[in-house]
DNA sequence: TGCATAATTCTTGTCGACAAATTGAATGCA
DNA sequence: TGCATTCAATTTGTCGACAAGAATTATGCA
């Protein structure tokens, strides 16, 4: 049993107290577990956790950095709000990095990639069998990650890495609501673009990449409409 | 006179202490300043600020996440080296950010986005006029990030941002060593792009775009491979 | 002299404390 | 009662100090 947190006097190594609260804050930021909009209290962490501000308010700057806190210079620090009204703007750039990295992973992919790709189709495969929505998620997101790392370029990486990270916030909204499941169509366009990564077909792994991407585009942008139309018929 | 470092006991307000350090640094990192893979003292640092070393820590988190610098647990904190062998990858996702920005400004700005456009552009033609590098540097990154708003896609932008920034830091490495001067060429395409972005001709905006990211490209590549040369002869 | 080990010096990560800024409550006045 | 001002209570930003780890120097042994 690894606790998560510890429970007294659980001695940790020295420097990873920012990272240990960076990961947990993390993770319950983008799975919803704290609101967005919320305010998060130093004092708090600090005592949940056993150490003193100054590894908290590390790990603060660093979310702050990637945008998943807002800091209110003097006041608080908030949970980033989702922003509703730049939907489409990240729409756009999830798409366009969808294509860029597929593209990229068919032409400069190294054999040895193939074999995370693969593992992590399989994994969403089971999540998508199980009908478990957030695994389809994360599985999901770790499988066109693994396809990014394939394309070498660190540069998207990071980018789209970013972008998945928001969008798992997005979808858990959806999925908090909502116990649908993601078609099973999407476990087939996988394999249709790892096998045209396979063989290299940079045209056509860019080409199924958008259509895919697309596609869950259409999928979250019509259930956001839907949730909209609930919360004002409430 | 805005003394950039408080020579004794200057009052700073509550709060500004890392957004200083921080931004100085970075402008510190970017000119070259500060030499790629030396290491930066905390404690140096503080004293040259006059302050402790908490705002100081907060500037260089700030930094790491942005991977202008890299810390080493427990050990140094070292300006970021430049990544030569990822040079390629740079590029392609620098053309990439030029071709979008371009495209989406010309797809969706309004009328008074081409204002501050065409008021960089302006600086940047003087620059050349000058023949001063390192404001060419400046006004040229200003212009494309001036268009990239006009495109109204915030994830676009603050990735292209970072993209021009790390541009930057390559750009100086050149600038250092050569006193060569970017073809008036630039200007013209300059004026080609902010005319088709005003005309909303997104496919002819793209392509100038793409032209125009290429040319520097391979001007830059050329320069570099030409230092490298140099280097190996000394 | 060469190498492994021990001691020392430096740097970093963490802590508790304090003071400035802000929030919210309490008070005074019209 | 409504509004402005004052006061108390949080909360944040900064500080100085201390201890753990690493780098460096010194020491011991073959």
């Amino acid at each position: 049993m690894t606790p998560s947190e510890p429970g007294e006097t659980t001695e940790r190594k020295r420097g990873s107290g920012a990272r240990l609260v960076y990961d947990l804050l993390r993770d319950e930021i983008l799975d919803l577990v704290l609101a967005p909009g919320s305010a998060v209290d130093e004092v708090e962490l600090a005592e949940r956790f056993g150490m003193s501000r100054t590894p908290i308010r590390e790990a603060l700057v660093r979310l702050a950095g990637e945008g998943l806190v807002v800091t209110l210079p003097n006041r608080s620090t908030l949970v980033a709000p989702i922003d509703f009204l730049n939907m489409h703007a990240f729409f756009e750039a999830m798409v366009l990095m969808y294509r860029v990295t597929t593209q990229l992973a068919a032409r400069d992919h190294r054999p040895e990639d193939l074999e995370p790709i693969r593992a992590h189709q399989a994994a969403f495969s089971t999540a998508v069998e199980a009908q478990d929505a957030l695994a389809m998620i994360a599985t999901n997101a770790a499988f066109h990650l693994a396809i990014a790392e394939a394309g070498r370029n660190a540069y998207f990486t990071s980018f789209f890495k970013r972008l998945l990270d928001e969008g798992r916030r997005i979808l858990r909204l959806y999925y908090q609501s909502y116990s649908d499941r993601l078609p099973r169509r999407f476990v087939e366009e996988h394999d249709e673009i790892i096998a045209t990564i396979a063989a290299r077909d940079e045209v056509r792994a860019e080409a199924l990449a958008r259509e895919h991407a697309e596609q869950i585009v259409r999928q979250v942008t019509k259930l956001l409409v839907r949730a909209e139309r609930l919360e004002i018929r409430l």
